[in-house]
DNA sequence: ATTTGACCTCAACTTTAGTTGAGGTTGTTC
DNA sequence: GAACAACCTCAACTAAAGTTGAGGTCAAAT
């Protein structure tokens, strides 16, 4: 019973979120939220909706891709509310990730350093270019996640 | 006379840069990069295409779009070859860049900290939600970067 | 001289994260 | 009970950074 009394509308969260409506029916189609329905086929959502587009807005700031997040609020149980516990464990997982671009950029700052003095940027020599560690990302095309479909998430 | 004996193939770029030869068409359309033809209308690279495209790829691993790239190859002076001192002006720039990112990574990161103690993700109190620096990219729609076509460069 | 591989252009497609608009329905208020 | 805001769906569009494919040409080796 955790008092689902008062739904809230689509203009209801999109003003407190500051997530426009297109938005919030894209992450719905995408499995990110979910909402009910009036008999006049309306959306109406759990109060816990905020929580869940704040932990996807954070996300996204932290530069986690929605397939992933998708990927993690599925973690989350179903049936109940979830706890200040269960934001606290997805957020522990972003705060490894970030920890990880942190050093992956400091390291590309060192290598600059010793490149701009070197001026090269040559291809082969310079630890810069050469991309053995392939992890930064390329820019956005051609990231093949999975094979398929993207957005996993056991389809609602 | 900078010795422009011995003109490159699209397949030598191709292999001795580690692009493809359809990124080469798409840099040199949005003006990253530049060509001779043969007769035959082939194309031929002066041999500098390679540290241009090694400029290119190192700047996309600091997260530089590809349009301010083109911007910043198009303050070389033309004419000569972009000497050493060149490509380290160049270099400078994103090295300011890269620091800036790093400290909005490194002062999430602490946001987050305060957060998975609080486990809070509230929209309104939780300093990590509010994005009043709006600096961290919201992902790739609707970032309009000038009014125009994109990758400005003086189009030839 | 022919074959083969490398190359050409142009259009269309891909991915991520949405937005915009058309055409129609609900819900609330006067 | 009519007006009007808010909402619905669906298709198409945007942006970035390319890739893929079709249909045709060039260059080098045999």
């Amino acid at each position: 019973m955790t008092s689902t009394r008062h739904l809230l509308t689509p203009g209801e969260v999109a003003t407190r979120s500051g997530v426009a409506i297109s938005a919030l029916h894209f992450y719905e189609r995408n499995g990110l939220i979910e909402s009910e329905r009036t008999a006049g086929n309306q959306r109406r959502y759990r109060r816990d909706v905020l929580r869940r587009i704040g932990f996807i807005r954070v996300s996204q700031r932290v530069g986690i891709p929605l397939a992933d997040i998708a990927a993690s609020l599925a973690t989350l149980p179903e049936g109940r509310t979830p706890t200040k516990q269960d934001w606290a464990r997805l957020s522990r997982t972003w705060r490894t990730e970030l920890d990880a671009r942190i050093s992956r950029l400091e390291s590309l700052r060192d290598d600059l350093d010793g490149c701009i003095g070197c001026g090269c940027l040559s291809l082969r020599s310079c630890t810069l270019y050469n991309p053995d560690d392939v992890l930064a990302g390329r820019g956005t095309g051609a990231i093949r996640l999975d094979r398929g479909q993207a957005y996993g998430g056991r389809g609602r």
